[in-house]
DNA sequence: CGATTCATTGACTAGAATCAAATACCGTGG
DNA sequence: CCACGGTATTTGATTCTAGTCAATGAATCG
């Protein structure tokens, strides 16, 4: 069993290539342009910590550009990745005051940051608001449970043929190349695998044609009738 | 903030006593005990549908007494349990306008089934109602995100003793003896495990010392500290 | 260019799944 | 009350997927 800094020190984390393709401002529809206006923009450089593991929650938080990582650290240094947020994206919500996850850059990334003292008193004059606040909630949830069935059910194919197919989707480029701005220990620590598995899947999807790795930040899904017979 | 989430987890244990419980003054301020009013009561018997996966969502349940399943099957039989619901847990919350998810009651079950309509042209008017809906819906994502970190990142002991933890603490009889309403099947489906695995790892668990099972659908807690480890 | 980190590949192992069988449990009806 | 049939659970033997350990190859940055 690795003790906890040997197994967090061999994930360091290692600087991406800047990569402009993260940076399409966020979209202006959706309950998520009401929030926009009710805070401030911030930004933050890649693996910057957005918030920590039982820090005081103070804020809610809509990505912008970029991506952030929602994490969480056992005591031997297992991690498992709960979420990715992209553009359009709402994190940060708790029911208590304090933040059971921490939430991290995955590259550079910008957000607004929101008070929550600011967003709950205007929520409760503003039905609005209130009902949006609801249905990110029940958004972040559905995305939750969608992915208690890939770790709970799903074998290392399946895992990634959904994680890339969800990936295209939300990136929302018409197009069937995706660009991950995670690492390899990123999505493996979001799918419950290993960094090996991760890499030997892909390339087995990339034999079976399914997809092509130009690069290994450049998936082109090839397939996607194949890559969705996985996701079933 | 209030903390909501602070009064579901002192939830009544399960046979509850019938539905007057939830009307008690005391109890008026907390989320459960609001929507508990605009309902009515439903009984269900073992393994009945409450409702089925992409069925219209027209309700929102809380669940009296019994326990219920909330669970996805794949096309080729393989079954998630998302969650399971005891009593003072609430469930059937959609953004859109179908489950997503089936339920169905584990035991003998009565839950208070309440207008979807009803509710939200409420929340419209009422503030409290609308956070609390909003706080009951973040202690369900909270639920889950917990559970993401069972099944990415724990093995087999460590899911069945985190689960046991869990429904001890839920049900909430002072005592170490926790009656589990559910099948073998059900707690695979729900660890994301085969009851082959379940069964074995209880019977390692008694012989450690950690558990005792007079019978297979009582567990007593005999080593708290040891099963807490295995929850880290 | 090196130095460093990241990703891929290979060989082997371990833990849970699968296949198969025995045992315990429960409600029913004699 | 007991025998019976069906179901749930436990236990055993074996297989197989993903994990671990180890090395190599690729990419990036100073």
């Amino acid at each position: 069993m690795p003790t906890p800094a040997a197994a967090i020190a061999t994930r360091a984390y290692a600087p991406l290539p800047p990569s402009g393709k993260w940076k399409d401002d966020a979209d202006t529809h959706r309950p998520v342009s009401i929030l926009s206006a009710l805070g401030a923009v911030v930004g933050y450089d890649r693996n910057a910590e957005i918030y920590g593991e039982d820090a005081s929650a103070e804020h809610v938080f809509v990505v912008l550009s970029g991506a952030v990582r929602i994490c969480k650290l056992m005591g031997d240094g297992r991690r498992q990745i709960e979420a990715f947020c992209l553009p359009g994206d709402v994190f940060g919500w708790e029911a208590s005051g304090r933040h059971r996850f921490s939430a991290e850059s995955v590259c550079d990334t910008k957000v607004v940051r929101i008070k929550r003292s600011i967003l709950f008193a205007r929520a409760s004059d503003d039905a609005e608001l209130a009902h949006a606040l609801w249905s990110l909630t029940v958004a972040e949830l559905h995305r939750a449970q969608n992915h208690l069935l890939v770790l709970g059910r799903k074998n290392a194919q399946e895992r990634v043929a959904t994680f890339l197919v969800d990936i295209a989707a939300r990136s929302g480029t018409g197009t069937d190349e995706v660009l991950l701005p995670m690492s390899r220990q990123d999505i493996a620590d979001y799918l419950g695998l290993t960094i090996e598995t991760v890499s030997r899947t892909l390339t087995h999807l990339e034999e079976r044609g399914a997809i092509a790795l130009p690069s290994s930040r450049r998936v082109v899904l090839r397939d996607r009738h194949a890559l969705r017979q996985l996701n079933s």
